[in-house]
DNA sequence: GAGCACTGC
């Protein structure tokens, strides 16, 4: 072991001017500490705000109770009259679930009736139901089907500062329903009409009746809609000015003081870094957990071995240092190891990724350790390429990592560079909608009757390449016309299926070439994470198993198997009368072949939306059998966009953008290197990797998609 | 022969 000594020791300094704003509270015990909100006192205010403004900004810290209580404050002031409901959107599902149970029961009423959720998979409202927490990609689907989002009187889009694409276009769509719903529905209001129109042919069956409720307010006011955006932190000015100077109040928050301490020097090697802290805290700080924010699954697999050699050398008496790892990949027994307290005279210390920043709550940290880095992902449109990479953390995210150590008392929090460094970083992440593919959002807004993208409203605009290239695609897919404009039906069907505009259009071509149901497996597969568990797994039955799915045409045949066979396994065990417990049968499923059982569950409620949706549009799921050969056709006829020829080298060129690329080790044909394949992703990490192919015959791309091949020949 | 932060419909 190099000289990891325990003599050495970092100098930290107290940072010049503490955080003037660090009060986290606990968990509160909820309806005995209602009345000890912060926002308890400020109640009748924040009413009044609500009823003079049409939009307002709530900026809140943690522990303000703004998310639990407001709903509740405007509920008693009569905002939810005449059947109206508030809806509050959340950017994460779990957040939805857990705030409106918490909410229901302080109103002591039961979930689904007065207060509900509704996310993708899990719908728990009912006519009764005023206070409707959902996630926010929801409300965005809602508005396809009631552009003006008629059952609504407000809406409150919680977790602003998070800036996903979802609460982005949200923003964007809510500024103008409200303008479009403070004006008589005669008229002329600038969206809404032309998707109105079409939906009478492609609604939903249980869509609410669009043109029956426009009908009826004919001449009168739709109700006017109050918008309530709610923030932490920094960016409430960017709000306000995009809302037209919208007024924004302030809420205390609750939580303990964290100082911050930053190390003198900058240092070269965050991770030997961390690890000293590690000690140092251990050695010398009063009792509590240690948080750590590493970048990713190796990182924090390097420092927890780390840890454990370094804990072998020293006293044993000082040994009570218990590292536990927390990622998105782990298993979701082994993450719950976190939430369980250290044994009596133990220290824990997390190795967390940004998972531990949002989205999860670990009791008893009262020590962060921040290098300062996070992995972001971003994307290159000229090549269509997604991109992992390390960069520093902002301004933001750097505050609400400290703040997780004091959400049960006073807490500290170590940055591992100088107070100089972070005067450096971004203020925030740079908004999702900045490094994203486009394809999927634009079909939502040209859904919505919205047609010039380039000049449309957002509060952070995408580059114009980025637009360019995601318009070129949907017209490429049949989406849209030569005139920028929606195809009917064609891009309308594709703007109702909550997938991937690509593989929308893969579903409409299978089911002319007979083979949607092959079709309907493949997307749902290929819409989660991957369903094969770690790849690095060297045992022997894990690989085995993978041979046995293994299809020697590609990764999406392979797919298909891996799901037929656990299905039929299902069926079989229900025909034995075993059948009422599928998600346990499942899972020994799953665990039998080394398959990922929570990709898999996910992949089946997608599946089932997806054939769901289909068959509304009227298709007819029929399966080609056998046929596996204009199954790859059909994928061929799909992916076009992504196709790779085999060079010389070994090495493979990716058709459209010209990239020099290779198969990801994890795909099928990673030895086989055929010569012409489709491909649905590629990413660079340590190489321009492809992922998930299959092979194909190169003649059948200008065969099949000539209208962009043409040339080619 | 090598590797994937986190969400969401």
């Amino acid at each position: 072991m190099p000289s990891m000594a325990q003599g050495e020791h970092k100098s930290f300094v107290q940072n010049s001017k503490p955080n003037p704003k660090s009060a986290f509270s606990m968990r509160q015990k909820i309806a005995e500490h209602r009345r000890s909100l912060p926002i308890a006192s400020v109640e009748k205010r924040l009413i009044e705000e609500v009823q003079k403004n049409d939009i307002l900004i709530i900026v809140g810290e943690t522990g303000s109770g703004k998310t639990t209580q407001l709903p509740q404050f405007l509920y008693n002031a009569g905002f939810c009259r005449e059947g109206k409901m508030i809806g509050i959107t959340q950017p994460r599902r779990i957040a939805a679930v857990t705030v409106a149970k918490r909410v229901a029961e302080e109103c002591e009423v039961e979930l689904g009736q007065r207060v509900g959720y509704s996310i993708r998979f899990d719908d728990t409202t009912s006519s009764s139901t005023r206070l409707k927490y959902m996630t926010d990609g929801l409300l965005l689907r809602e508005a396809l089907l009631d552009p003006h989002l008629t059952r609504y009187s407000v809406i409150i889009v919680d977790e602003a500062h998070d800036r996903s694409v979802h609460t982005d276009v949200l923003l964007a769509l809510l500024k103008k329903i409200q303008r479009a719903r403070s004006k008589p529905v005669g008229e002329k209001i600038e969206f809404g009409n032309m998707a109105s129109e079409v939906q009478t042919k492609t609604r939903d069956a249980n869509g609410p009746q669009q043109n029956g409720v426009l009908k009826g307010c004919q001449g009168r006011k739709l109700s006017p809609l109050k918008l309530i955006i709610m923030s932490a932190s920094l960016d409430a000015r960017v709000f306000s000015e995009y809302f037209g100077g919208a007024k924004a109040v302030h809420v205390q928050g609750r939580q303990f003081p964290v100082d911050i301490l930053y190390t003198v020097h900058p240092e070269s090697d965050y991770v030997d870094a961390t690890l000293v802290t590690i000690f140092q805290i251990h050695f010398e700080e009063k009792p509590g957990d240690i948080l750590v924010f590493l970048t990713g699954q190796d990182e924090i697999e390097s420092v927890e071995r780390l840890v454990q050699e370094r804990l072998q050398n020293i006293p044993e008496d000082k040994r009570k240092l218990l590292p536990l790892a927390i990622f998105s990949a782990l298993p979701s027994e082994q993450q719950m190891k976190v939430f369980s307290p250290a044994p009596t005279g133990f220290r824990k210390v997390i190795l967390a990724t940004n998972i531990a920043e949002t989205s999860i709550t670990i009791p008893g940290i009262r020590y962060v350790i921040d290098p300062g880095f996070v992995k972001a992902r971003s994307y290159d449109p000229s090549k269509g390429m997604e991109s992992l990479d390390v960069v520093p953390a902002s301004k933001a995210q750097t505050l609400q990592r400290s703040g997780r150590a004091g959400r049960e008392g006073p807490g500290k929090s170590f940055r591992l560079y100088p107070e100089r460094e972070f005067e450096k970083l971004e203020d925030s992440t740079k908004p999702e909608i900045k490094r994203c593919n486009l394809s999927n959002i634009i079909l939502q807004l040209k859904a919505l009757g919205i047609d010039d993208i380039v000049g449309f409203d957002f509060i952070d605009k995408p580059s114009r390449g980025a637009i360019i290239k995601a318009l070129a695609e949907l017209h490429s897919l049949g989406a849209l016309a030569d005139d920028g404009k929606l195809e009917n039906p064609a891009g309308y069907q594709m703007s109702r299926l909550p997938l991937e505009p690509v593989y929308s259009k893969a579903l409409i071509l299978a089911n002319q070439f007979n083979c949607l149901e092959e079709m309907l497996i493949t997307v749902a597969v290929l819409s989660v994470e991957s369903i094969f568990y770690d790849p690095r797994e060297k045992r022997e039955e894990a690989r085995t198993s993978r041979n046995h799915f293994a299809s020697v045409e590609g990764d999406h045949l392979t797919y298909l198997s891996v799901y037929r066979e656990s299905d039929e396994f299902l069926e079989k065990r229900k025909a034995a009368g075993s059948g009422n417990n599928i998600d346990k049968i499942m899972k020994k499923w799953c665990k039998e072949n080394y398959v990922n059982s929570r990709s898999l569950k996910h992949a089946r409620d997608i599946y089932r939306q997806i054939r769901e949706h289909v068959e509304q549009i009227g298709f007819n799921v029929s399966s080609c059998g056998n046929d596996m050969l204009g199954f790859r056709r059909c994928l061929a006829a799909s992916f076009f966009l992504k196709a790779a020829q085999r060079q010389l080298d070994g090495t493979y060129r990716a058709l459209e953008s010209g990239e020099v690329v290779h198969i990801h080790p994890t795909s099928v044909l990673f030895r086989a290197k055929p010569e012409c394949v489709i491909f649905n992703e590629l990413m660079q990490t340590s190489k321009k990797y492809i992922k998930n192919l299959t092979r194909i015959d190169s003649l059948w791309l200008s065969e099949l998609a000539p209208h962009h091949f043409k040339t080619a020949e």
